[in-house]
DNA sequence: AGGGCAACCCGGACGC
DNA sequence: TGCGTCCGGGTTGCCC
């Protein structure tokens, strides 16, 4: 579940491995992946320079020498990896961005994509995106007014990229932990100082989240030690029946919006 | 507006 | 080992 910790982790390590390289050859092992046909995307992006790579959300967007961009987005199991033939995962690759002798394989994109944009192109594809939580023009006042009039459930909220981008499943939960708040409390019944703990929160669990590689079971490249660190630092999110590292009670696990949820029921109101 | 839900997709985990 | 089955889960779009 790649969410903004994991594309950041990505971002950081790809800059030092690809930023500035060239794509010397592409395989696309699945068609559905892209958004345009194989020859058009080989002839756009082949022999391109990799000139900077941004994360927008849960998207990584790397940045052509021509003006196009690379637009990934991971979804559901979607992963990276970075190194040589010998050294890549047994697993189905989709698509192979080679540089040189190494190569960048996109692996899980079952419902992820990488779709080639210009760069108007991209800017209408994430315009519904709502504001990046970790941007330094993200204040607190800012958050105030974001919540100001919302009326949904908090883990709803968090997780709707319409609200704030990048948010997903595993952070929410997370994040709610952290805020001493149950996932299934409405915002409008938040109150000022439970607002200001929900933003506090954001900004401290999506950082942290990234300083520990993230929730990924694969590291990026070969002696990647940083690369999903995350479980076992992880607060209550895939941690039922273990013990809340805040008050000790058994985490519960319950569902909202079909989606499973993690929280502590002793010390989360 | 917000909750609920189906559809999308298919590798991989799991069961026999 | 091998085959069949089913799950996962972000996003979109539709209904209520």
């Amino acid at each position: 579940m790649p969410e903004l910790p994991e594309m950041e982790n990505y971002k950081l390590l790809l800059q030092q491995k690809i930023g500035g390289q060239t794509i010397t050859d592409i395989s696309i092992n699945r068609e559905k992946s892209i958004n345009v046909y194989t020859e058009t995307f080989i002839r756009q992006v082949q022999n391109q320079k990799v000139v900077e790579i941004e994360r927008k959300a849960k998207h990584l967007l790397f940045y052509l020498e021509n003006g196009r961009v690379l637009v990934l987005h991971l979804m559901l199991g979607g992963l990276m990896f970075y190194g040589t033939e010998e050294e890549k995962p047994d697993r189905t690759i989709q698509i192979r961005l080679s540089f040189g002798s190494e190569n960048l394989y996109f692996i899980g994109l079952r419902l992820g994509y990488l779709h080639l944009f210009t760069q108007e192109g991209v800017k209408e594809e994430l315009a519904d995106l709502g504001p990046e939580p970790l941007n330094v023009n993200f204040s607190l006042d800012h958050f105030l007014e974001l919540v100001e009039n919302k009326r949904g459930m908090l883990k709803n909220t968090l997780v709707d990229q319409e609200f704030l981008s990048g948010i997903g499943n595993c952070y929410s939960d997370e994040i709610a932990w952290h805020a001493h708040l149950l996932p299934d409390r409405t915002m409008d019944d938040l109150d000022k100082k439970e607002k200001v703990q929900l933003y506090e929160s954001i900004r401290f669990i999506l950082p942290r989240a990234t300083q520990f590689g993230g929730y990924m079971d694969q590291p990026l490249f070969k002696g990647d030690s940083k690369t999903g660190d995350y479980p076992s630092q992880a607060y209550v999110y895939d941690r039922e029946g273990e013990s809340c590292r805040r008050c000790g009670n058994k985490i519960s696990k319950g569902e909202i919006s079909s989606r499973k949820t993690f929280y502590c029921r002793e010390c989360q109101h």
